[in-house]
RNA sequence: GGUUCUUUAGCUCAGCUGGCUAGAGCGUACGAUUCACAUUCGUAAGGUCAUUGGUUCGAGCCCAAUAAGAACCACCA
């Protein structure tokens, strides 16, 4: 392959993405669950967080999917038999909402079919729609083994959720309850409590008079507020706070409740608060939590008079019945005020539920649905969260998970959707409804009805909650089977976005452990919400929505990873921006330029054979030593005279260092810091410069090619792409070996940092004097100065200076400003006249950082107490600040 | 009410176990140009680390309080 003048990653990415996937790279090397002797120690196992199969990928897909693959490629290249399990999300919901909308579009409603005809149409639908969101995940560069794509309504997930479903059934963790659920009248389904929105609204309370049967002194009624007057026909009660003096000698009497004349008691209960509103409070127990409680606490009857479709119910009486719920609101409060009841109508705030979907008021509903008993499941958890058996990115999660857990209250699983998996239980076709002995587990969901010992049993029309079915998918996407070992089980991390840390991450590990006796991964990585530039939400009607799929065919894979994983830690949540995404672009542009210098001189070379043979050399000598010793590492064949090469090889495995530990504690923000900066302030910007002067072929091929693996996990395309247009290498990339460190002597290393300050002296004084108006054509001279003296060449071509030479003893012009150097820029005496007063602010300058020195060492508790070789480094610069001023000070002299 | 987080350059963010002159990207200013790269190169300006107090030889970091902002959970008759 040839370099072209600049990296065009669309012309790269489709190709180099079929190749990583035919050649089957992706998948991991060793796959046993025979339970044979293995290594689990070199095996490295994550699941994606399936993104809905039919939908498309959004910002957050495109953040999840960026550290991940970091991840994998990392851990892959480190040698790892690594697993990036795929996954596609039937969505239950969701897919339904979109459904169901399209089949109104028609006319139709879910009503007039069977679930049976419903669940095939959607079947049918979601596969229609189905692909875009594979390949999106294909052009972010995702490592992932497509061959083990898991879809959650697939048959082994089914069967997984059937057996834990039944041994929940059978240890009496699942039980099915008449109680309160959240419940969307539009979509007419339930909802656990954590599917819930809850919004502040405006609202009105209305007091209304509840006659006493009998007088109570001069009391004849309670004042009772309340904002659901509608509720009213289902009052089975009124509360008062059994603390409220107001109303002490009432309790245990009754009222008459308007509109029915029915006669309820008043009860003394906690729930009733005496500052607010009138401190009498309805009790409604079939329409309020609260209330259903309180109910539960007094024994009192449950009357639903709101229905399942959002209409009032033959409770309700005559006139009411078949109203809808505001239209029965409006009709009680006209009453009411023609009955003289109404006491005083009040605007307040109050925090309204909403279907998280579609934005209907949720009507707590009286239904019997399946729920869990989950105090024993967190219980569970939360020993094994304490004992620390989950390390948390970041750390404080813990907590809130924890806190979480021993608050939770059971967990409905029922939903009244078809787009789902069925729950596998039955019931006797003649039983009644409460008696949970007459149901009964079965797998054989796709029959309407069953018959067990001559008995007749009818399917339960309901299906799982999608986090029921998703709280197992680490156990399904590692085929974890009991009792044969798993080397990818528990997962080596759960990396997924924050806000879903109760829905899912919650129930992963409460089902993991339940069902393995194992936390189901070792770490979870949380990452928090990406938001726009200016640090708000993305949302469609704001019209600031990335769409990260935009950005990769603009851009490139590569630079939207690496602008997405700039700038973020774990947990937070975090601005991004266009920015960034070109940043990164450029990166890869300037590692394609330096790859396409480097091949042009080792083409050069080459072709006039003189390093053939050393390349060889330098092969052979790449091995793996020692790494515990400072210097142990990769021999390399140095030129002798230039110091930049030992530089550069105790940068690249300082940056190697420092990103091990960076991936190894999720630090992805600082390991593309220090990537950016080691490839391009120092191998580009230094050590490719000064090889324009020395060049040392061999090193120039390992250090890119290090370089490259290095870079690997962040921008795998154009990586790769180099990879296999450089005329040396063979094979891919993405299966190469991590490097190892890079030999180097570090006096030699520093000596480059020293030539580097003269470097930058030298351009600082240049842009000085130009500002003035001078002229930037002069030359360098040295005095007693080895090093400069070696490095001439190199000092002349960074600087670009007209001349250097040795002052011969008689030394002219302005003086760098370095303590180890003795080199001056050879200038007229009317120019040094006319940097004088520079020179005296370098004094000042340096005499206030020398103060500051001296003032530590003048406190003895510093001295003593402090570490040694900080008060030794503050002694070593003292002498070297005392030493320049002496220097500025003389040049002043002469100059004068 | 409960839990938790944030506050560092104009903007977006790093800053790990307390230890050299607090860093980066973008932006800004000034300058360069036959060179692998204008998706380039060089130089610079820009900070009371929210405030106050404490611990310490030493605090952006630890502790306490305050202020501002955010998220989640519970509740709101």
């Amino acid at each position: 392959m040839k370099f072209t003048k600049s990296y065009e990653p669309g012309e790269f990415e489709p190709q180099i993405y079929a190749e990583w996937e035919r050649t089957g790279v992706f998948q991991p090397r060793i796959r046993q669950f025979a339970g044979n002797e293995k290594e689990t120690q070199d095996c490295y196992a994550l699941v994606m967080p399936p993104p809905n199969a039919n939908g498309n990928l959004h910002i957050g897909h495109g953040l999840t999917v960026a550290i991940e693959d970091v991840l994998a490629r990392y851990y892959r290249l480190k040698g790892k038999s690594t697993w990036y399990i795929p996954g596609a999300d039937h969505a239950g919901f969701e897919t339904w909402v979109v459904f169901e909308r399209a089949l109104e579009k028609e006319g139709k409603s879910r009503f007039d079919f069977s679930r049976d005809v419903l669940y095939r149409q959607v079947w049918d639908f979601v596969q229609m729609q189905r692909g875009n969101m594979e390949l999106q995940v294909r052009a972010l560069g995702a490592s992932c083994a497509w061959d083990d794509l898991t879809f959650t309504l697939d048959e082994n997930v089914v069967s997984r959720v059937y057996q834990t479903f039944e041994k929940m059934w059978n240890d009496g963790m699942v039980y099915r309850g008449k109680k309160l659920v959240n419940y969307c009248p539009k979509h007419q389904t339930a909802f656990a409590d954590i599917e819930v929105d809850h919004e502040t609204e405006a609202g009105k309370l209305w007091d209304i008079g509840y006659e006493l049967v009998e007088k109570n002194g001069e009391m004849t009624e309670l004042i009772v507020s309340t904002t659901r007057p509608e509720t009213i026909f289902g009052d089975t009660a009124v509360a008062v706070n059994p603390e409220d003096a107001r109303y002490k000698d009432v309790v245990g009497k009754m009222v008459k409740l308007p509109l029915t004349g029915r006669v309820i008691p008043v009860v003394a209960d906690e729930h009733a608060d005496p500052e607010y509103g009138t401190g009498v409070v309805k009790i409604t127990p079939a329409h309020d939590f609260d209330d259903f409680e309180v109910g539960e606490r007094h024994g009192l009857p449950m009357v639903q008079v709101i229905g399942e479709d959002g209409h009032m119910t033959s409770e309700a009486g005559l006139g009411f019945a078949g109203l809808s719920a505001s239209e029965a609101r409006k009709k009680v409060l006209e009453q009411l005020e023609e009955q003289n009841l109404l006491r005083g109508e009040h605007e307040i705030e109050h925090a309204v539920a909403h279907c998280y979907k579609c934005g209907a008021v949720i009507e707590p509903t009286l239904k019997e649905q399946w729920f869990i008993d989950v105090k024993r499941l967190a219980k569970m958890a939360v020993e094994r969260l304490e004992k620390g058996e989950i390390k948390f990115y970041p750390s404080n999660k813990r907590k809130v998970l924890i806190n979480y857990l021993e608050n939770l209250k059971d967990w409905n699983i029922s939903r009244q959707i078809p787009w789902g998996i069925p729950i596998p239980m039955f019931q006797k076709e003649t039983a009644g409804a409460e008696d949970a002995s007459e149901w009964i587990f079965d797998t054989r969901t796709n029959l309407q009805k069953i018959e067990v010992g001559g008995v007749t049993y009818v399917r339960d029309e309901d299906t799982f909650d999608t986090w029921f079915s998703s709280s197992q998918w680490p156990i399904v996407c590692t085929d974890w089977l009991e009792g044969k070992e798993n080397p990818y089980y528990p997962l080596n991390v759960m990396e997924t976005a924050g806000d879903i840390l109760f829905a899912w991450v919650a129930r992963m590990i409460m089902m993991g452990v339940y069902v393995t006796k194992e936390v189901p991964f070792k770490e979870v990585y949380l990452h928090g919400l990406v938001l726009d530039e200016h640090g708000q939400k993305m949302s469609k009607s704001k019209g600031n929505v990335i769409n990260p799929i935009e950005m990769v065919t603009k851009y490139g894979s590569d630079a939207f990873r690496l602008g997405i994983l700039r700038g973020r830690s774990a947990g937070m949540n975090q601005a991004f921006s266009e920015n960034s995404v070109v940043s990164g672009r450029n990166l890869c542009n300037k590692l394609w330029n330096v790859a396409r210098f480097v091949q042009g001189m080792v083409d050069e070379a080459e072709g006039s054979g003189v390093v053939a043979k050393e390349i060889e050399i330098a092969r052979e000598s790449a091995e793996v030593v020692n790494a515990g010793q400072v210097n142990a590492g990769v021999e390399m064949p140095y030129s002798t005279d230039n110091m930049g090469e030992d530089w550069i090889c105790r940068e690249l495995t300082k940056c190697k260092e420092e990103i091990e530990d960076d991936i190894k504690e999720y630090r992805f923000s600082e390991a593309v810091e220090t990537l950016y900066s080691t490839i391009w302030d120092k191998y580009a910007d230094w050590f490719i410069e000064s090889q324009k002067q020395y060049k040392n072929i061999p090193l120039l091929k390992v250090t890119l090619e290090m370089i490259l693996k290095m870079l690997h996990p962040f921008a795998p395309f154009a990586t790769e792409a180099i990879w296999q247009s450089l005329s040396w290498t063979g094979g891919m990339l993405v299966i190469q070996d991590w490097p190892t460190r890079l030999k180097f002597d570090p006096i030699s290393a520093e000596r480059f940092e020293s030539l580097q300050d003269v470097v930058r002296e030298t351009r600082r004084l240049l842009m000085d004097l130009k500002s003035a108006n001078q002229s930037n054509k002069w030359g360098l001279l040295y005095g007693d100065d080895a090093l400069v003296a070696d490095n001439e060449l190199l000092v002349m071509g960074l600087t670009k200076v007209n001349s250097i030479s040795s002052c011969e003893g008689q030394p002219r012009g302005l003086r760098l400003a370095l303590t180890n150097h003795e080199v001056y820029l050879d200038v007229p005496e009317e120019v040094v006249r006319k940097y004088r007063e520079n020179i005296e602010e370098r004094i000042l300058k340096i005499g206030r950082e020398l103060d500051a020195l001296n003032l530590r060492l003048t406190n003895p508790n510093y001295v003593n107490k402090a570490p040694a070789h900080l008060v030794w480094q503050t002694r070593e610069g003292v002498k070297e600040k005392t030493e320049l001023i002496e220097r500025l000070k003389k040049e002043l002299e002469v100059i004068a």
